[in-house]
RNA sequence: UGGGGUGUAGCCAAGUCGGUAAGGCAACGGGUUUUGGUCCCGUCAUUCGAGGGUUCGAGUCCUUCCACCCCAG
């Protein structure tokens, strides 16, 4: 019985590989290539190699860049084109990470994966494995993990999920182990310079141009240059200046008009989420879920109605209106996540 | 051409009995952040349409001129 560990050359997937291997498990480290080729690629794998060998890990070398092209990159850039906000972090997690990467990883004899996700697997009495917020409130990635299908989730392993980002490095290095990159890099991976406007213009793919900018009685106010630059909830960008901040309150595709107005009027009684993976059966769902529409944002009491894939949510607080393309979690009160889909609407 | 109104940073806009230029928006910079965003912090008028005058001191008073707006015609 082996477990495959995926390291990126970060400190949290090193600390998985150094915590795993502490507990004596028979590892495998793998290292996913998602990238173009760059400059540093070889100095990169060498060093990650080097430091398996420390560890005593075998390591291996995956090339999904092809897959990753195709279930990541290429729909993030047609989502936008069609004026959605996808959420690549949260695609690649289900399709690449715990969907490619877990197969290929099995076909090297590992029947489990492990990664540096700061979230948990929690033994529920009735609901059996789930998938539950990391112990460290501010660095809990579950949000993004919530689209990964349970079957897959019940042969991964987080061993940092009950462990606070902060206390990382400082016990990395009594551990004697140091990342390959320096810097924790954020931002859409395979985004240069956290530019997703370049990126999208430099895709080759014809993005829809120019429109009116118009409050929500049709009030126009000025001209945008694309929907696809914009998003909703958004304040910087719009160059308007009004007597209160301005936000977008939504993308007309039909009219290729941005909608905007005050802070107040983004408030919102419900959304709809498509596509959705249930974790839990949403039947054995508490009466109140809480719902997380953004990463990094508090998750909010709603009421629940389940149609097949489809949820639509009825919020029992003020909540933001929710972002076409976004995710939608589901939690229970106790921060088991229960389900997760895409915002529609 | 008569009558009225307005002119303060890119936009909106406070400026009281004259005392040495609020605030909002936008923009820019930084922080937070495994998506987009949000949020937080910082920067942003030696100068108040132009000239002259009164005054120790004027955006604030007087005066001339200029520009724009509205109602008349």
């Amino acid at each position: 019985m082996k477990t495959a560990v995926a390291v990126s050359g970060g400190m949290d997937s090193l600390l998985a590989l150094a915590l795993l291997k502490g507990q004596g498990r028979d590892l495998l480290a793998v290292h996913g290539l998602f990238l173009p080729p760059g400059p540093q690629d070889g100095e990169v794998l060498a060093a990650l190699e080097r430091q398996c060998r420390t560890l005593d890990v075998d390591f291996e070398v995956l090339d999904l860049r092809r897959e990753f092209q195709r279930e990541v990159v290429t729909p993030f850039v047609r989502a936008y084109a069609s004026g959605l906000t996808p959420n690549p972090c949260a695609w690649c997690n289900p399709r690449i990470k715990f969907g490619i990467l877990l197969d290929r990883v099995n076909g090297l004899g590992a029947d489990r994966l492990a990664t540096g996700h700061y979230v948990r697997m929690a033994e529920h009495g009735q609901w059996g494995p789930t998938l539950q917020r990391g112990a460290d409130p501010v660095k809990d990635q579950s949000y993004f993990l919530s689209l990964v299908p349970r079957d897959r989730l019940e042969r991964a392993d987080f061993p940092l999920g009950g462990r606070f980002k902060n206390d990382t490095p400082a016990f990395l290095s009594e551990l004697g182990l140091e990342p390959v990159h320096s810097s924790e890099s954020q931002e859409i991976c395979f985004v240069p310079d956290d530019d997703y406007r370049k990126f999208l213009l430099e895709s080759g793919l014809s993005l829809p141009g120019g429109g009116n900018i118009e409050l929500s009685d049709g009030t126009v106010l000025g001209r945008h240059d694309g929907l696809w630059r914009h998003t909703q909830g958004q304040r910087k960008g719009l160059g308007i200046a009004y007597s209160e901040p301005l936000y977008v309150l939504d993308k007309d595709v039909e009219r290729n008009v941005l909608v905007v107005g005050p802070g107040h009027e983004l408030a919102t009684e419900g959304c709809l989420a498509r596509r959705m993976n249930y974790l839990v059966s949403p039947d054995k769902w508490p009466e109140e879920v809480m719902v997380q529409t953004r990463y990094r944002q508090q998750a909010k009491p709603s009421r629940f109605l389940a149609r097949g894939d489809e949820l639509e949510l009825l919020f029992l607080e003020p909540h933001a209106k929710p972002t076409p393309g976004q995710v939608a979690a589901i939690y229970s009160s106790d921060g088991l996540v229960l389900g997760g889909g895409v915002i529609e609407s």
